[in-house]
DNA sequence: AAATATGTCAACATATATGTTGATTATATG
DNA sequence: CATATAATCAACATATATGTTGACATATTT
């Protein structure tokens, strides 16, 4: 009896749902995932289309519906795991047990070593105006907003961790001059780029902590 | 004779080419622009629609239309003069006749107090990564980039000339740094909305100036 | 007040993006 | 090798945005 070939939609939620999945499946969904971070890297994720990552990838764009079911749950896939690493990372230097100063310096290091490392997944994701976000796709906006959230928290716990020891100088309120620090990194995404850079990244990360930690005077 | 109420393409063209349109339509103009700021501030340049800005307004789109050709010619009628007196300042500081700590101070301090006057033009500006911009506006987008090299270029001349004259310790490329001060700065727009903010601008710029001139420790 | 210029809008024609369907083509597996 | 499963795609149905048209309304001028 010949198979019916359709009841498709049920077809993909099975191949999405099992996690049993194929080797090649899953290798498919990394190179889609791939190949969209090139896409959102270049154009960012409005101007990022379904169409032009298929085109990236020479193929239909109905079969990358096969593997994602939006642009939203594709942009996760692409910048979720980088990004709660990079949290976790901060989490743990500002819990180790060394001087504030120390800490924020390994931190400064250690946020330009990820943003090269992972290049350009954690500068598409910081690139995300979360306070732009559309309405439906609300619940994960706030899911990332949290991760900013916990990671400016690690920056501003070591703040006000040099404050209290008086280690740091009061300059004044921590969290402002955790922001001032991390929008000096942050900002990097605008110019920066590994592979062209004189400067290796964590270089230029040592160079912003003595600037914030020493001074130009 | 009843007149034949067409050729609707020339007056509208005729309306936008003479410089002696009526007040009421430079009024209209303005406001159209005013409520476009209001949409870009909260979508950004690609999310914001013309017909958002229609409804901001209560009026229909089309009506949009007799006024501005395009979301491009709209954005540059937005922010175009006060990009343009932004740089201009920042050369005037640059050139005036204090020392270079100075002049570093003063630039971040009026920075800040720009981006707080202008609100939220320079923040709609700034927020545009000239990079991901499609084909079609790469004119206007390099007279925007030749803005910001402009700034970069006034920054850039204050960190050598601290280094020159001695005033400065080298922590790295003046180019590096310039770009660190206004990571901190232009980052803001991110975080800071004057009219919720503790923190008046003109401080939070002078809360920075030290932070980068003394440091911390 | 008749004629003309200015401003507004509903409706049209296009263009681009989205997500789904059912069939077709490869790839495994008994 | 036969057949079930996995993967791909052309075509469809929607949805949203763009920019234009010609009719209409409201000022302005003579």
């Amino acid at each position: 009896m010949k198979a019916k070939s359709s009841n498709i939609s049920k077809r993909r939620a099975a191949a999405k749902a099992k996690d049993t999945s194929s080797k090649i499946y899953q290798r498919r969904r990394a190179e889609i995932a791939v190949a969209a971070a090139r896409v959102f890297n270049k154009k960012g994720f409005q101007g990022t289309t379904i169409s032009a990552v298929a085109e990236e990838l020479q193929i239909d764009r109905a079969s990358i519906y096969y593997y994602i079911s939006s642009k939203e749950e594709l942009f996760d896939e692409v910048i979720r795991e980088a990004s709660e690493e990079n949290v976790a990372k901060a989490q743990r230097i500002q819990k180790s047990d060394v001087r504030a100063s120390e800490k924020l310096r390994t931190l400064m290091i250690e946020l330009m070593a990820s943003y090269a490392a992972t290049y350009p997944l954690l500068y598409i994701y910081i690139r995300e105006d979360l306070t732009q976000v559309s309405d439906t796709r609300s619940k994960w906006a706030s899911q990332m907003r949290k991760i900013n959230r916990d990671y400016d928290d690690a920056v501003t716990a070591i703040i006000e961790e040099g404050y209290k020891d008086g280690s740091f100088k009061d300059v004044g309120s921590p969290r402002l001059v955790a922001y001032g620090i991390l929008g000096m990194l942050n900002w990097t995404n605008r110019w920066f780029t590994p592979s062209k850079a004189k400067v290796p990244a964590p270089e230029l990360g040592e160079m912003f902590a003595n600037l914030v930690i020493s001074g130009l005077e």
